[in-house]
DNA sequence: CACGCTTTAGGGGTCGTGTA
DNA sequence: TACACGACCCCTAAAGCGTG
């Protein structure tokens, strides 16, 4: 029995729906028991008990759970029970180990729900549009988003493109498949976590 | 149980080149 | 000139292991 890669894995893989991964799973196994400890995770989710710790540490400090000091008796600890106190949903709220909320991501998401209610955008507009005071999103990251949504059939193309003109898009109201954005991976594939399926490949084939 | 270290990949962005 | 598009870079999340 070999040890299992190291690291990150790639979303789409992570993705399988037989074995969804990591926090997702943990954040449905603290709902439906309220009140636990690690061991009672570790049996619930066959997470390793390092992995389920490094969440669990994240949560208590973002506020999610409170944490109880372990009785001691014959001189040990027990171990130390965890309570949900700030139960937000089925998404598993997305926390560094210290506690932080996580903002990565955040860039697509804004251009993605933009797109839905503004309807057709050049990458300009687009992307003054899906600006934020928080957040501001680069032109050129709108543009990036828009020519691989193009290619995935997301949007449509109303004007080309030319010179001091910039392509208009549609997005097409039948593919807004969910309120996650797809992502563009590493190997330029088009992953739509909605659906949970790769929707467009650099070697051109879409459909499945 | 807390924390540090390591590894791999994702997110977000810049930059260079080709082109109309 | 401004857009289209690919190559590349940096930071860090996620997951695991090891140690005190």
């Amino acid at each position: 029995m070999r040890k299992l890669p190291l690291g990150r894995k790639a979303a789409h893989l992570t993705a399988d729906k037989k074995r969804p991964q990591g926090r997702q799973v943990m954040w449905e196994a603290i709902r439906a028991i309220r009140t636990f400890t690690i061991q009672d995770l570790e049996i619930k989710t066959n997470i390793t008990q390092g992995t389920l710790r490094t969440y669990v540490m994240g949560l208590q400090r973002a506020g999610y759970l409170d944490r109880q000091e372990p009785e001691r008796k014959n001189n040990r600890y027990g171990p130390v029970r965890w309570t949900l106190i700030n139960d937000v949903g089925v998404e598993a709220p997305r926390v560094t180990r210290d506690g932080r909320h996580v903002t990565q991501g955040r860039g697509r998401e804004q251009l993605w729900r933009t797109m839905r209610i503004i309807g057709q955008f050049t990458f300009h507009e687009l992307a003054v549009q899906a600006s934020t005071e928080e957040l501001v999103v680069a032109p050129g990251e709108a543009n990036f988003y828009c020519q691989y949504l193009h290619r995935a059939g997301y949007l449509v193309c109303m004007e080309k493109g030319g010179p001091n003109k910039a392509a208009r898009y549609r997005l097409l109201k039948t593919r807004y498949t969910g309120p996650q954005a797809p992502q563009i991976q590493r190997v330029r594939q088009v992953w739509d976590p909605n659906t949970e399926q790769v929707v467009w490949t650099p070697e051109g084939q879409t459909d499945e």
